[in-house]
DNA sequence: GTTGTATTCAACCGAAAGGTTGATCAAGGG
DNA sequence: CCCTTGATCAACCTTTCGGTTGAATACAAC
């Protein structure tokens, strides 16, 4: 897991997500796919801003596309949102690994990881 | 969970983790506390760049900082990991729920989230 | 007090992010 | 064949980010 070729992925993921308009549109499509506009309409920019959030989390592929006619709506992709909490409990396990001095468990998280 | 004064937390912290030097800070003070020094070696940039991505970490609350005469260590705050997770699991988890049609599950976790 | 070491502050710079407006393209409906 | 709708492309602007260098601070050792 959190292998080399999934680093620019990885990458483009937490910084897709570093971005609170970003993480809203994550929320909307939590509870299904929409479409650019019906994305942009909660906001209070243009269809252009979001289409451009849309290609930044379509590249960290946190969402897909499908086509449905000149519509195209934008689907959440959730396996990928694994892909960081992965990342993220490797350092808090380890943490809270070392606070119970559990060693064992220590060295087999901590080896060469990013 | 996910509570509106947490919001700029939140926000900071996954801004935090947008940089791939500060995800390397993370993964080595997951391994104990550090200096600025020591953390800035294994790097290509100054002392002074690495000071602010500390600050900027530390603004997110994910790491502290302790006094021990003129060294100033930097110490992971795990707890705050926990944060992120908490929200990421948000949003994967119903989509896993809405794949499973469990509708029930969806509709307690999609009520007015972030 | 002077020197030395660790860290931060301040000013600056280039690149990238997020936004806008205006033109353009794709797909159907009349 | 227009014309509308949905979405993207292109150019531009402003702000922020990550980095630098150089001066300043804090603390301890001598």
């Amino acid at each position: 897991m959190t292998d080399r070729s999934d680093e620019a992925l990885l990458d483009r993921a937490f910084m897709a997500l570093a971005d609170p308009a970003r993480r809203r549109i994550i929320a909307r499509l939590s509870r299904g796919p929409a479409t650019v506009n019906e994305l942009a309409e909660p906001f209070e920019i243009t269809k252009q801003a979001v289409s451009k959030h849309i290609q930044v989390l379509e590249q960290a592929e946190l969402v897909t596309r499908t086509r449905d006619a000149q519509r195209r709506p934008v689907h959440l992709n959730a396996a990928r949102l694994e892909a960081l909490t992965a990342w993220i409990d490797q350092y808090r396990l380890v943490r809270e690994a070392q606070y119970r001095g559990l060693d064992a468990v220590l060295n087999h998280l901590s080896k060469d990881k990013t």
